[in-house]
RNA sequence: GCUCCGGUAGUGUAGCCCGGCCAAUCAUUUCGGCCUUUCAAGCCGAAGACUCGGGUCCAAAUCCCGGCCGGAGCACCA
């Protein structure tokens, strides 16, 4: 009895300590470009926990850098809108950068408790007491002048780089990353949400402790390169006398056909020009996926399955395709597409109109696809072929090859004979498509049925899934995969 | 330099906390075969892994120590 029970496999997400009366759990990015594929971990994950277990998840905009980080004002709802796709509605939506007027009394009372100080040390020299592990001279100052001094980064006495506001911690800590860390400094650059009106702003260690805090938050996952934080955080939790939340970091992402993907790489590169916007099938982005016709269920399945595990993880988007056609492949209809394609004349008796299936196994009728003397097939096809070969046009009839160049054939017969290579077709007057993938584009021509197919996800047969994203001339398809 | 964290098949993952059911799970991938009016799907089969070295123990993927490899932090970024 026992003994089955352990060789049970653990289905999903590993379980989370201390989760059972509920979890408040959060996810929290910098709106400075739309939801990643790395964020689509962050934000299934993080829901799927809540789900679980109860409780209640929340979006946080950490939005506190005004000028290195700056946020994007159309970023913030790209997120509520992506996070919504892949199935995590948030309970509670939060912005730091409105938030700011909260964080000034806590900082304040950090003050009064001794556990922060006005730093006036130059960056760089603080940097080498911070190596060499001595306190500077404004460590010393009585709680009085902190406070005289803090007032003064408030209103402007004191100027951009003058001062920053440090969490005492302690300079001899063996790990140089926990020492006395600046939790304000002084931005006057507008910020894109709320503008000029603050000058003196949290940095992320401060804004996110205390918010995790204020929202009651019970666990934290967050990746690796934050892992000190919590070393730091907890310092200042416990002069606040607060609980800290459990943590669980996770390591970095990378995919094989993306590369590693930075948001402001990518921000880069859209707005030089490299790349046509957000939502193009080069570009790893959430919002590129679903126009490429992946399934948010696709993606909440790959990313539950993928775990917390705290290895960086370099994966590839094949499992991603796999779940996706799963989830497709009874559901699209199949469409011919003809890319780089070659004229065919055929003499003899070719009907007229084709029959084809619209689904293989799933009978849910036929597209008439009109045929006759002139079609077109794919080059890369005819390049195949010799003359005498017989071939099967698919939903057509057999032809037997009479020249390649130019590409003739001759009407053989419609009835099914013994297994022939079979290949599909465009009609003459058939409409364009391009189709756009991740590596390149195809263009060529196909059934007049596809312009039906907006917004859908279909099979391109003998190519791959695409969805159907703008009926034009050409029609504008984005490739999902094979 | 200081500090922290990882290392199971090509990729990802289960097992590791509480050592024996592990000649190691599942998925993907690749390769065969079957089926088939798509090079899709489906079905069947195969391939492929415990980073290394010590130690503890009757017994180690699992515990301990060390090496190697990889990642991260040491910003008035997030």
């Amino acid at each position: 009895m026992q003994l089955s029970e352990k060789k049970e496999p653990d289905k999903g997400l590993p379980k989370l300590e201390g989760a059972e009366g509920g979890v408040v759990m959060r996810f929290a990015p910098n709106p400075n470009g739309p939801p990643t594929l790395g964020s689509a971990r962050g934000i299934i994950v993080n829901s799927e926990y809540v789900k679980k277990y109860g409780g209640k998840f929340i979006i946080r905009f950490d939005d506190t850098d005004p000028v290195k980080k700056r946020p994007m004002p159309e970023a913030y709802g790209w997120y509520l809108e992506d996070c919504n796709w892949l199935g995590a509605h948030p309970d509670q939506v939060i912005v730091a950068s409105e938030r700011i007027e909260q964080y000034y009394p806590i900082a304040e009372e950090l003050i009064r408790r001794g556990g922060a100080y006005v730093c006036r040390c130059p960056q760089a020299a603080f940097k080498e007491h911070k190596e060499k592990g001595i306190e500077c001279i404004d460590r010393g100052q009585s709680i009085e002048e902190n406070l005289e001094l803090w007032k003064k980064m408030l209103d402007g006495t004191l100027k951009e780089g003058e001062a920053v506001l440090r969490v005492k911690t302690d300079m001899h800590h063996k790990d140089p990353a926990i020492r006395d860390w600046p939790a304000f400094r002084i931005v006057t650059a507008p910020h894109p949400l709320v503008g000029d009106k603050y000058r003196v702003w949290p940095l992320l260690d401060f804004e996110s402790a205390v918010e995790d805090h204020l929202l009651g938050t019970t666990h934290i996952i967050r990746g690796k390169d934050l892992a000190d934080s919590g070393s730091r955080q907890r310092y200042l939790y416990s002069y606040l006398g607060w609980e800290y939340p459990r943590v669980i970091h996770w390591g970095r992402v990378k995919i094989h056909q993306f590369g590693s993907f930075s948001t402001s790489k990518l921000r880069k590169a859209i707005e030089a020009g490299e790349y046509s916007g957000w939502d193009e099938p080069r570009v790893p982005t959430v919002r590129a996926m679903r126009c490429r016709g992946i399934r948010s269920e696709a993606l909440r399945k790959f990313m539950i399955d993928l775990g917390v595990g705290e290895t960086d993880i370099s994966l590839s988007m094949d499992s991603i395709y796999a779940e996706n056609r799963k989830l497709v492949d009874p559901e699209a209809n199949r469409r011919f597409f003809v890319w780089e394609p070659v004229e065919l004349e055929i003499e003899g008796d070719v009907p007229l109109m084709a029959h084809a299936p619209l689904h293989p196994t799933d009978e849910r009728g036929f597209r008439e696809i009109p045929a006759g003397n002139r079609l077109f097939i794919c080059r890369s096809d005819l390049e195949g072929f010799r003359v005498g070969d017989n071939i099967r046009l698919k939903d057509l009839c057999n032809v037997q090859i009479t020249s390649l160049e130019p590409a003739r054939a001759r009407f053989l017969g419609k009835d099914m004979g013994k297994r022939i290579k079979i290949i599909h077709w465009a009609p003459a007057d058939g409409v364009k498509v391009r189709v756009l993938k991740p590596d390149g584009m195809d263009e060529g021509l196909g059934e007049a049925g596809i312009a039906e197919e907006l917004g859908k996800v279909v099979q391109f047969e003998r190519y791959g899934f695409v969805r159907v994203n703008k009926i034009g001339e050409p029609i504008l398809a984005y490739f999902a995969h094979r």
